[in-house]
RNA sequence: GCACGGGUGGCAGAGUGGACAAUUGCACCAGACUGUAAAUCUGGCGGCCUAGCGCCUACGGGGGUUCGAAUCCCUCUCCGUGCACCA
């Protein structure tokens, strides 16, 4: 009794080293939270949600991943849908000024995120608040709320000095942005908050305005921004270097082929739960070539599948991609395209069975090399195709496979 | 309200009367190679066809000047910055 007791004692531990280190960049304040971690309270950990959009990659997962580490050790998770800030419009875009978005698109974005979170962490356990339910203060507790801060504190943040330096608008919504979202954390009583490394400040505004409300401050926890696929920039929708959460698992798997090799430690650290002794070994073994970086990232892809597809679609995802890509088979399953005429010209084929999308994108496509008629190169542009009875199988490019037949 | 600057292809950002379907970078597509949809290299990246140094559409909207406009003028619209007591 005695050694499980000290067994899951150890558990606990090693759970709580890695809530701290793993994937996780600043920590304030480390010392503390680490000695409530090891306590027995039950600590809220606060998230903020921006509701405007409900697509969720892999990128956004990390934070939520993080949140499950704690769910894990018996922590209360707190998410908060900025619904208020959200109505207003974040005009931090200076470009394109945000448009306000409605309540209703708020309410189904949020459906649509909170059934993608449930991949990540335990919803049931999990509680969600609108932060309209208090921000939505008269000008009393609003003016109380802005004495926290001074213009010239916010003022020097880096980012906003930048700003106006290059002769940009800051406006004073963003300003108030970290306030009201600080506030938060003062509404739920928030022990610990955490976010990308980009939010670093509206967490420590946080901290500063629970003191001002006469409150224990907040611990706050950043974690990485995961770089998308171009390797370049963090991974975004708007970059379109993205892995959807909602991706089919043949996507998932190939847009995780596609990263750089460079990005695989990253990945396994963020991404996977493979420990990190093991993503250190891989690493070693890369580097002195004992290790195919084609492997590893296969192994990588089948992590990430499993995670949001189970184990079965991951191992089918990894056993189409090897016969597609590496032994140039054919896909399993070919799409099937009817089309009314016996007989028709390459290019107009390509364009009826949608694998180019106007007549100079399919010549295009020929000329270059890239079409196969059943396993026939076709260059001329001018050729006629035959329907077979039977069909036959375009392919276009190394993706791009179509089953083309009459329709009767 | 006044002054100034700006609105260019999916994005960023050149171009300020002809050589502009528009430099370049990113993203994207194809090919070669490979270790994979990595990297690298090559080509492409508005549409149409009779494939021509062809035609049509396109540099915020509309109108104009011109043989010719993304480029000049007018007007509308949108965005940004500054000013708005002293001025």
């Amino acid at each position: 009794m005695k050694s499980s007791k000290k067994r899951a004692q150890s558990k606990k531990e090693l759970l709580i080293k890695q809530v701290l280190s793993r994937g996780t960049v600043d920590v304030i304040e480390r010392t503390h939270l680490e000695h409530a971690l090891s306590g027995n309270k039950k600590l809220r950990v606060k998230l903020g949600i921006d509701p405007t959009s409900p697509d969720l990659h892999i990128g956004t997962a990390v934070v939520l991943r993080k949140l499950k580490q704690f769910q894990d050790l018996g922590h209360k998770v707190v998410l908060i849908i900025g619904d208020f800030t959200a109505q207003i419009g974040d005009p931090s875009d200076q470009k394109t000024e945000r448009r306000a978005i409605s309540k209703k698109e708020i309410v189904s974005n949020m459906k649509n995120y909170l059934s993608q979170a449930g991949k990540v962490i335990d919803l049931g356990k999990t509680e969600v608040r609108y932060n309209s339910e208090w921000l939505n203060v008269g000008a009393e507790e609003l003016l109380a709320l802005t004495k926290v801060a001074t213009i010239n504190q916010v003022s020097e943040r880096a980012d906003f000095r930048a700003r106006i330096k290059r002769g940009e608008r800051v406006s004073l919504m963003e300003a108030f942005y970290s306030l009201l979202q600080g506030y938060d954390s003062v509404k739920i009583k928030a022990d610990v908050e955490i976010g990308g490394t980009d939010q670093l400040l509206n967490l420590l505004m946080g901290r500063q305005v629970q003191q001002n409300f006469g409150m224990k401050k907040q611990d706050i926890l950043t974690v990485p921004l995961l770089e998308g696929t171009d390797g370049v920039r963090k991974m975004s929708k708007s970059y379109n270097n993205y892995i959807g959460i909602n991706a089919a698992p043949k996507d998932m798997f190939g847009k995780v082929m596609s990263i750089k090799d460079a990005l695989i430690p990253v990945y396994f650290t963020l991404c996977t739960d493979v420990p990190e002794k093991e993503i250190l070994k891989m690493e070693r073994d890369m580097k002195s070539g004992r290790l195919n970086p084609r492997d590893a990232k296969i192994r990588l892809a089948r992590e990430i599948v499993l995670l949001y597809h189970g184990e079965r679609k991951a191992a089918s995802a990894e056993n189409e991609f090897v016969n597609v890509f590496t032994k140039k088979k054919l896909p399993k399953k070919i799409s099937i395209k009817l089309v009314d005429k016996r007989k028709l010209g390459i290019v107009g084929l390509l364009v009826a069975s949608g694998t180019a999308k106007s007549n100079s994108e399919a010549r295009r496509l020929i000329e270059q090399g890239g079409v196969r008629v059943d396993d026939m190169r076709i260059i001329d542009p001018k050729k006629d195709i035959k329907i077979l009875p039977q069909g036959v199988l375009l392919q276009v490019g190394r993706r791009k496979f179509v089953k083309v037949k009459y329709k009767k």
